[in-house]
DNA sequence: ACCTGAACACCGTTCAAGT
DNA sequence: ACCTGAACACCGTTCAAGT
């Protein structure tokens, strides 16, 4: 057939993006098809082999929001009080939105791309985006440490809030009950502060 | 046809069951199949559903063994020395174990229950069990803290450690790196510990 | 009683053919 | 140039029919 388009390149993109999106928060990982996805925006399957090479490159692009969307949530984290405040702010400003968008931030961890393939550099530079804001407020914390062992606690610290946040989400392992979360957060980075402080 | 059994119940029990974990090894859940494992050990698709009521039942069942196998590594902890270094010692195991096994440790945190459906009670016990092996360490800690706050460090120290393994393990978060992974662990857990005894 | 295998309702991905 | 839709090689699960 060949319909002509009815959308641009870039809103036949979005339109695909934000299908899929939806499916992703509804039923996780395993709720998306691209079956399903050519459906909902009236295309055929085929389609979305146009503008994404396969659907491990369209999550891919999907993480690549959710990302953003989290960056700018710690953005938004204002960049005052005591460094143990202003942990305190993130890691809580982070289980928020963990919490509120549970499938979205569990699809990171969801989604393996095939053995030997790497994540893409502009993917990789989101993340190192998001590392950075917790390494300023630890480097202001321990401002004579080695510059190794702040990126070391930073990466304790967001660890620990991740481990914390997975527990809560995983429906399984609930270890963690979900509204105690941030309870174990605040302590968490409490604690690690005094010990930081303390160690010498 | 309706081949007469050449194995008993229990051991084509096992045998789906091996060749079940031995496929997630290799691919993780995403390389679970109900034919293929049917295929391996020479049955027909239909004779899963027999032995188990659906994949995820067999999924959870996997999950159960690899429980059961990681309680048996901290187990087989000493129990020795402060219980700073035997928690340290915990982690360590800990992470081992996940750095070993990382795909059959991930099913845990991969596979979902349809929404709805909770995890058995057997399942459930399994997990508490490894928890109070942490909790105890904790409570020998801080003999006279209250018993909710022994448990929430312990529930933070357990997240802390199952967060860096998760990072490390996650092919694509590579803000950990893998053989920085056991560092991170030793700096959460005497960074923690110290915290804990400054506090008060 | 146990197991089969066809059947049903799905997948991801490719690519010749249509407009 | 863009999009289709049939085709291929897969899925999970059920259940009548066979031994």
């Amino acid at each position: 057939m060949g319909r002509r388009s009815s959308h641009t390149p870039e809103e036949l993109r979005e339109l695909i993006l934000d299908a899929s999106t939806s499916l992703i928060s509804e039923g996780g990982l395993a709720g998306l098809s691209a079956r399903e996805v050519a459906r909902r925006i009236g295309y055929s399957p085929g389609t979305l082999y146009n503008v994404f090479e396969n659907l491990d490159d369209l999550v891919l692009h999907i993480e690549g929001r959710i990302i953003d969307e989290l960056a700018r949530e710690l953005e938004g984290v204002p960049r005052e009080g005591t460094p143990k405040d202003q942990a305190l702010a993130l890691g809580r400003a982070y289980l928020k939105f963990t919490s509120e968008k549970p499938k979205l931030w569990n699809l990171l961890f969801e989604h393996h791309l095939p053995p030997g393939s790497d994540v893409p550099q502009w993917y990789q530079h989101k993340l190192d985006g998001l590392m950075q804001r917790v390494e300023a407020v630890v480097a202001e914390s321990l401002p004579d440490r080695k510059p190794e062992d702040v990126r070391r606690s930073a990466h304790v610290l967001w660890a620990g809030v991740h481990g914390i946040s997975s527990l809560a989400t995983a429906d399984k392992l609930s270890v963690v009950t979900k509204d105690g979360a941030g309870n174990l957060v605040d302590l968490l980075v409490s604690t690690y502060f005094d010990g930081l402080k303390k160690a010498n």
